[in-house]
DNA sequence: TTCGATTTGTTCGTATGTATT
DNA sequence: TAATACATACGAACAAATCGA
């Protein structure tokens, strides 16, 4: 076992939806077709993969099921954007205690450039020192402070990314990675645990410092699985919750 | 518009494969094929509903998707089980801080029937005056115990549901609902947030009072989204957390 | 408004490959 | 080995939505 012969092999085992698959998601990483755009029809894509448009169905099935493409019957198929409402609640899971949802209102509270530490390091895989930048960012839901998020993304990524950037955007942060530095987010993994916060923190949620707050390590991953944010977040669930929902789609 | 022939448009409008599929949940939920067993072959389905085995595919993908149904190529389509390592921690998300995931050693600490009362009315839409019962259960991970559930279930479901049972049951609560009273738990939705937990709970859970806990709120659903159990869950996050991961599944 | 071209959605059928028993 | 069952791939035909001429 272990043979090159082996290692060919499972590549080449892999079903041909798959491979389109891979080819489609490696365009979508290099920005071949850009967030809102339409991908080729799916008798084109036929054509120029030269299989038959059953396998480019099968292989966009998946990507659809992803949130990565959006099908659109009579007039194509898209690449999936963070404009969309119905796509914001994918990855901003904080509802009312009465079960409603709103939309945050967001305000920058700091913004700065610095060297990732050691807390980088073991919270995030980072490399230490290498450069990153620093975001405070408050959501407000009906005018009340209700999530803390301090963020942190490699500068690498993201050049020229300053603070007027980030204030004056229009919608939301990960739509600004997209529209603005080409990374479209389209997974989230999260690990949540109760605490209480840093007494500026809690100030600024209004919550007394014998209150504890819902505390998450968040990284967001862009196409094949790379991470390109880290986040920790401490959300004041006095009034609201986290929805933890598996899951609302499909016929059951 | 919205005249009664459009009603019934839209109703024949569902395309066959929603029907089958349709078809299929109905006989879960009627447990004509029990978890653990195979259901008829697609070649068979195919037969017997009068459609292509494409439209049987198609039909059966979205269950398998939603975990109701487990395709095994050679063998045939299960119905899923709660019996299964892999299957347990899609409903379980406690995880230690360093990753390592771990199953979990159940302890009963209270089983007792009575009346639903206001809260059951006003948490979970419970009638009130429907009888229920009661369950304390304890998860321990690594010795230490980590995560108290108290579970309530209307008893009409559960019938002749007792406290041996609970107590002598081998594997995992939702693996008992299947094995004995039929209910095969297929979604679960969950609220979370943070708080001190009650004195008699903190203390089970080793907390000091001045420490808080992650709780959660969740509704257990069997097929056709109709809600089987309720449970309030305190967890002591001082060495694990909640992952919320969406999601693991398909190549991306 | 109508019509036709384009695109995705549904359904059918066939052939072949792979895993299981 | 043979039979069975799911997995992959191809193609055809028609339906439904969209858009512009």
């Amino acid at each position: 076992m272990d043979t090159p012969a082996r290692i060919t092999d499972n590549l080449a085992a892999a079903p041909l939806y798959r491979e389109v698959q891979w080819k489609i998601t490696r365009a979508l990483a290099a920005g071949e077709w850009k967030p809102g755009e339409a991908i080729p029809s799916e008798s084109q894509l036929a054509r120029q993969f030269k299989v038959s448009i059953g396998t480019i169905r099968r292989a966009i099935d998946e990507l659809v099921a992803g949130r990565i493409l959006v099908r659109q019957q009579g007039r194509g198929t898209f690449v999936a954007t963070h404009t969309e409402d119905r796509t914001l609640f994918y990855f901003f899971h904080v509802v009312g205690k009465d079960g409603s949802r709103e939309f945050p209102v967001s305000e920058l509270l700091g913004f700065r450039k610095e060297r990732a530490d050691a807390d980088d390091e073991t919270q995030f895989g980072l490399v230490r020192g290498s450069r990153v930048a620093r975001v405070r960012n408050l959501l407000k839901l009906a005018g009340k402070p209700v999530v803390l998020d301090d963020i942190t993304v490699p500068t690498e990524r993201f050049s020229r990314l300053d603070e007027s950037t980030f204030r004056n955007r229009e919608g939301t942060i990960y739509g600004l990675y997209q529209a603005r530095y080409g990374v479209n987010v389209v997974r989230i993994s999260e690990r949540l645990s109760a605490a209480h916060p840093p007494a500026d923190i809690a100030a600024i949620l209004g919550l007394r410092i014998d209150q504890p707050a819902l505390q998450i390590r968040r990284v967001a991953y862009t196409y094949n699985d790379t991470p390109v944010e880290y986040r920790r977040s401490w959300i004041n669930t006095s009034d609201h919750e986290y929805l933890s929902d598996l899951w609302k789609s499909a016929a059951r």
